[in-house]
DNA sequence: CATGAATGAGTATTCATTCAT
DNA sequence: AATGAATGAATACTCATTCAT
């Protein structure tokens, strides 16, 4: 029994390093130019060990892809509900945008885009994982918000698309295209910008 | 004269049968994914001959890419502008949509996307072109309003990509995901409620 | 133990057969001309194999170059010190000759030389390989010869390079432009021709 | 009759460009590096006119090469013979140098080595062009030095080769490997130390 | 007669996957 | 059970040569 459980254990171990490898590769590289044979050297085990784990490179993908995509949680935290709606909003919109800048979201999110053709299942259920739930986080606090008197009633569904949408154009689109892309200073502005177009039309 | 001519003509004709196979292909497998023979032989001809065309796989791509932007930037053809401004903005953001549609722009935006991590360079100058391009065009359209005072004077830079950014969340960031998907009925109501935000806060 | 013994034992053959097919075909072919494809054929590996072993065409072709240039070193092997130096001349003299024919030195200069318009830094490094670290060797006996007192003290650097210039344009020269060259029958006696130049310069 | 010569003269006018094209980019890029399309459009002709002028890229070579060769006259003029052996053999010395230098000779001894394998009978030609027909004129050279005292009776032809042997090692063999080869600061001391060798043999 | 376009056969190199040990 | 070595099939790209115009 003991006996048993370590070998379990080992395995458990080496199938964590193969997809936390496989997760780095595939960000850096892609679906593509990732090479198993890279994958299998950084998560120290041999091709064979690797292929004994997963049946395939499409296999392991999609294990990857899901695990992060689930692991990446957003930590907005709690967010104080005793203040102005700029302030609330400032906070929601900064604290998605941290999540997504911590975790590299977007590098995931491009590869999961690239495997649309291929696997589109698998995007699917990333995209629900990755985007739906997002937003169904955005529309819960709008609609405390209006429950608070902040906003006045409105479609906060179609609200929180709208602010996730502008916010997207200005930190989520050009790191799609250019991985290194960096802000410009003024993006705070910009962001509160986004706020006041908001605002203008759900504002109380 | 008459020899050149018809030379000219067979060459742009090959050129357009290489253009139109490279896109089919690229969607299909995507960059890496696309191998210049079948391009070759899709288009009837020898891969020394679409080498002759086009220098590389990437210069290729990036025509397939710039005619793919560029058609979609003459769909949209010339906008009255004697109408309010309801009426323009509604012409303006469905004649990109519907471009977008037709010439499966989304679809060849994903293949630019996973190619980010292997060529940077490329997929910067897509973005330019596929990206930038459209949006000083929708910002010419908000200065010409300005100036017709259909909208009170703005950062029209900032406001196009909010526009744009609304519109991407409804129209084209589901379709990166799922390629076949397809609008919800009051797709259109939504639209019409990006213009209504807009409004809110720039209309005149 | 006995496995990786075994591994090794075969990795080695193997390399040594890539080695000597592709010295082979290096000398039937020309580097450019040499395929890796048919290296590997007549080694009896696959293309991969070839490229597990070696990096690039130019790190076998390095690698042959290098084996080739230290087997004729060794060849020439250790040379008695208690003879006039007439005897050792000789000896120095016909034992580089000998191990140059034998191991068709000349023929890979000449590819070598082949490909110096288009891989100067390949060539480059043969040079010092081949030909460099023989006027080394050569220096270093001429050295010797002085410290014994059977040649005079002076640049033996040079010293050795007029004595292989001589003796190159008797046994290499012709045979880079005609590889079926044959010796003269005088040949000896023009090789002890140069040793009376060199000593009636620099003999004690 | 004057339509056909002026017909003609176009056309070896042709010839004489493609010639001096090949010249210039077999040197430049080797013969397998050479492409015949540049070397086309180097001399302002297409390909096919290129094919109708020379059945192939290899009788190109030949002609290109047996015209070099023949072309490159050591233009050593003629020397003064009422000086010391010193002053007449650095001269001698150094107009084949320059020589040499001037018509990039060893360039071209570099393409034609690398073609022995494939074309003996072309190599063995060239051969005696450029290095048989060197040394019978520097052994004249030699006679009359003898022949006035200057020398002492000995084997010319074979003392040609030697002191020819001496100042390739200096001269020829490092620019074979090494195009872009400079000579070093002593190489006149050096050269000088040649005849020393030679005189202290042979001199009267 | 001259041309530009076209091509087939070839090049070095890579990689997901399998197998003998 | 784990490995390192092996591979077949594929890829982008090139070039000497030919042919329709």
């Amino acid at each position: 029994m003991s006996v048993e459980s370590y070998r379990q254990t080992v395995k458990d171990a080496k199938r964590a390093d193969i997809l936390k490898s496989a997760l780095k590769n595939f960000l850096k590289y892609g679906y593509t130019g990732a090479a198993m044979a890279s994958i299998a050297e950084d998560a120290d085990v041999s091709t064979a060990t690797l292929y004994k784990n997963f049946a395939s490179k499409e296999a392991l993908f999609t294990a990857v892809a899901t695990m992060a995509a689930t692991t990446v949680q957003e930590d907005v935290g709690e967010l104080p509900m005793d203040a102005t709606a700029y302030d609330i909003f400032t906070k929601l919109i900064w604290a998605f945008h941290a999540a997504q800048q911590e975790h590299r979201v977007n590098d995931l999110i491009r590869v999961v885009i690239a495997e649309v053709p291929s696997s589109p299942d698998l995007t699917r259920e990333i995209f629900q994982i990755l985007v739906v739930g997002r937003q169904k986080k955005t529309r819960a606090y709008l609609d405390l918000m209006v429950e608070r008197g902040l906003l006045k009633p409105h479609d906060t569904e179609l609200g929180a698309r709208f602010a996730m949408g502008m916010i997207k154009e200005l930190a989520v689109w050009p790191t799609l295209f250019m991985p290194d892309y960096t802000f410009p200073p003024d993006i705070l502005e910009r962001a509160r910008e986004v706020m006041d177009v908001y605002l203008a039309r759900y504002g109380a």
